[in-house]
DNA sequence: CAAGGCTCCTGATAGC
DNA sequence: TGCTATCAGGAGCCTT
């Protein structure tokens, strides 16, 4: 479940790959990839066709990469299971290929590129897609203006954030997902960081006091600066890597998938609970519930 | 308008 | 063995 972490591996794996290269051809396999780009897989395909890509940006879970000289991007979402691939032209197809991109290499493209790749967007569930929008003037596409800064981004507004818990009547797991708040924060690394704050899922975000939300914030970049450190060693291969789930930082974590796991801290068994269509998981011993009100 | 619930999707796994 | 139920969950959209 690509979050901040994976996305961030995926996003320099393509600046070392992907940007610079001019786009030859794009091949939509499947429409449900690129819904968000409500004029159709042909419309896509012929917008992206001879452009060059520039360097791809991120902002929390999504990524774009710019068109040079169009005000446009290629905006990126791996959703659930997505992956962007660079890939031999002569691999075979992976079983979700979903989308194809391919580059012309001509003399003056970028010269780190490997040639004779491809970009691949694999995605079993398709939650994720790719789509083309217009840039705001902060070149930002402008369907996802209203996505946060996320944490790792040193504009990031630590006191804005505050301020936004201290209005909410919501709770913090609620607040940490919300990527109109603070983005990048997947179901993941949020029970990571409330682990690690010894804070319940549930606690009212009202009643967080600005030092209480200081720590939060500092063990939310501390687990996704410890998990980038250790997915950055896989990138300077061909593969982008994006499988954040059977990969490297699984082994470090404290809290996810632990259900009846002792608690890395007291020992207490760490229990799983159904929230909001998905799971929390959490130390009963370190993570006290708030008292009901 | 804020808060919370629903839904899209496929494959792995558990249970009968 | 083969069926069905459950779970994984990001985020747009809908309801309250």
């Amino acid at each position: 479940m690509p979050e901040l972490p994976e996305v961030e591996v995926v996003r320099r794996g393509l600046e070392r790959w992907i940007g610079g290269r001019t786009v030859a051809d794009v091949e939509v396999l499947h429409p449900r990839a690129i819904r968000r780009h409500l004029a159709g897989a042909e419309d896509f395909a012929h917008r992206l066709k001879g452009r060059r890509m520039g360097a791809p940006m991120r902002r929390g879970k999504y990524l774009w990469l710019p068109l040079a000289d169009s005000g446009t991007s290629v905006l990126a979402h791996l959703g659930m299971s997505g992956q962007l691939l660079v890939k031999s032209e002569q691999a075979p197809d992976e079983k979700h290929l979903r989308i194809r991109v391919r580059f012309t290499d001509q003399e003056g493209d970028n010269p780190g590129a490997a040639p004779g790749t491809e970009l691949r967007f694999v995605d079993q569930r398709t939650f994720g897609g790719l789509s083309l929008h217009e840039n705001t003037p902060d070149g930002l596409p402008d369907v996802i203006a209203h996505i946060a800064r996320d944490p790792l981004d040193p504009l990031f507004d630590d006191e804005a954030f505050h301020q936004a818990l201290r209005r909410s009547r919501s709770t913090i797991k609620r607040a940490l997902l919300n990527q109109s708040l603070i983005s990048g924060v997947g179901n993941i690394y949020a029970d990571e960081a409330l682990w690690r704050a010894q804070l319940h899922y549930e606690r009212p975000t009202a009643t967080f006091t600005r030092p209480r939300t200081a720590q939060l914030l500092g063990h939310v970049r501390d687990v996704m600066n410890a998990a980038l450190a250790v997915g950055g060693t896989s990138f300077d291969s061909l593969y982008v890597n994006v499988n954040g789930e059977s990969g490297y930082f699984e082994r470090s974590l404290d809290a996810y998938g632990r259900e009846d796991e002792p608690c890395r801290r007291c020992g207490t068994p760490m229990r799983r609970r159904p929230w909001m269509n998905r799971s929390s998981y959490f130390c009963p011993r370190c993570q006290r519930p708030p008292r009901l009100s």
